[in-house]
DNA sequence: GATACCACTATACCAAGGTATATAGATAAA
DNA sequence: TTTATCTATATACCTTGGTATAGTGGTATC
């Protein structure tokens, strides 16, 4: 059902819940179709795991015995951890649904729920999370890039990128027309643009313009 | 609580609801607080009012006579028309809810609920109505500019944001090379745009680059 | 037929961008 | 000490961008 594809890494199924039976049937269901699963009885024992660099999405208990599963959820994306959270409850009401979907969890299922459901809810989670994990590689290049340039070409590239001539940077740098084009030359070639245009879509993603 | 702000146009807060009950207490209720509501008791109704160009959002029921609230909901999303929502209900369940999120509905309430918690909710709406109508409005004078030139100089300001120099422009177009200057000096103009990076940006939001 | 708009071209000129070569002081690492 | 990097500058040269002026031809509107 769920091939490896070349180039694509293995996804993770993280399971928290502390119902040992839980963990066992949900894990064997993964395996069942295929999938890794990674179980944890506490959030403490899921913190001190570093997350591994594949697509994988948090099956996560509302209830647990010493947190609470919204809770951790929120501190994660406050933690700025974007990990796609499913969440399974035996003792669920609406208010508590609003507010897991409001924080951002891709689904919200009430024991006892069909299996196919939670497979759906999954393989939804594990696409969301390789287009994140997607997106950020690039940024991540972009912000590599970008690292790499010298204070002085870091800030030329802001001031050309928000539209100011070589002159006008020169003058407000108090620096020479052609130190500040010698700047800028560098400064494309170590961000790998190939013209202007592509240069401000970077300081775009980079948001550069922002801070 | 709510004060009508100078510039700011009074909100408006549709309700969809087939009960007359529950439309006279919601609407009785948000008049109480300054709001101004319009009620409607079918799907029909509603469709054929013109929504007001002032930041707005809906109190769907779910559960109406003639119709499904959240197909409803789906059928306005996709129709393009951003109107928030917050759906009220009598006979929720947790699928529902979920499936009400995941649309983009802004809060779901199931009754009896605390009046307080809708007044949030449509806070929270109206909020979020304010920011994509000034976000609309931006782009929509951005697209008025763009829709201002001629059908050369739209080609000519897709092949410079994407990196073209002027000779390739007039190359691919097979037009001299003085031909595409003036072309992009007019679209400058038009576009009200006071140098090129700013017009990069504008591309970005008017997504020139995908269509 | 006059007017307006669009598209296209040419000449000429100036401003701006970009590169190569060369020089030089400052600082930090091997 | 040598090496490397960053910073800054100068001269020279070429390319590209942008504007003004002037002119041609097509099309649509009044």
């Amino acid at each position: 059902m769920i091939k490896s594809m070349p180039g694509v890494k293995q996804p993770i199924v993280y399971i928290l819940d502390d119902d040992p039976a839980v963990r066992d049937s949900l894990s064997s269901l993964l395996r069942s179709v295929g999938l890794q699963a990674s179980v944890f009885a506490s959030v403490t024992e899921f913190q001190q795991t570093s997350l591994a660099a594949v697509p994988s999405c948090l099956i996560l208990d509302v209830r647990l015995q010493f947190a609470n599963g919204l809770d951790f959820h929120r501190q994660l994306v406050a933690e700025g951890i974007d990990l796609p959270v499913i969440f399974i409850t035996g003792h669920g009401d609406i208010p508590m649904t609003v507010k897991a979907m409001k924080s951002g969890a891709v689904d919200f299922l009430a024991k006892p729920f069909r299996e196919q459901d939670l497979l759906d809810a999954i393989a939804l989670a594990l696409q969301k999370a390789e287009q994140r994990l997607a997106a950020s590689s690039v940024s991540d290049a972009l912000r590599n890039c970008f690292a790499s340039l010298t204070n002085r070409e870091q800030q030329v590239m802001r001031m050309a990128v928000s539209g100011l001539l070589n002159k006008q940077i020169a003058d407000q740098l108090n620096l020479s027309l052609i130190t500040v084009k010698i700047h800028r030359g560098n400064m494309m070639k170590k961000m790998q643009a190939r013209n202007f245009a592509e240069l401000v879509r970077m300081a775009e993603q980079l948001s550069l313009n922002k801070a």
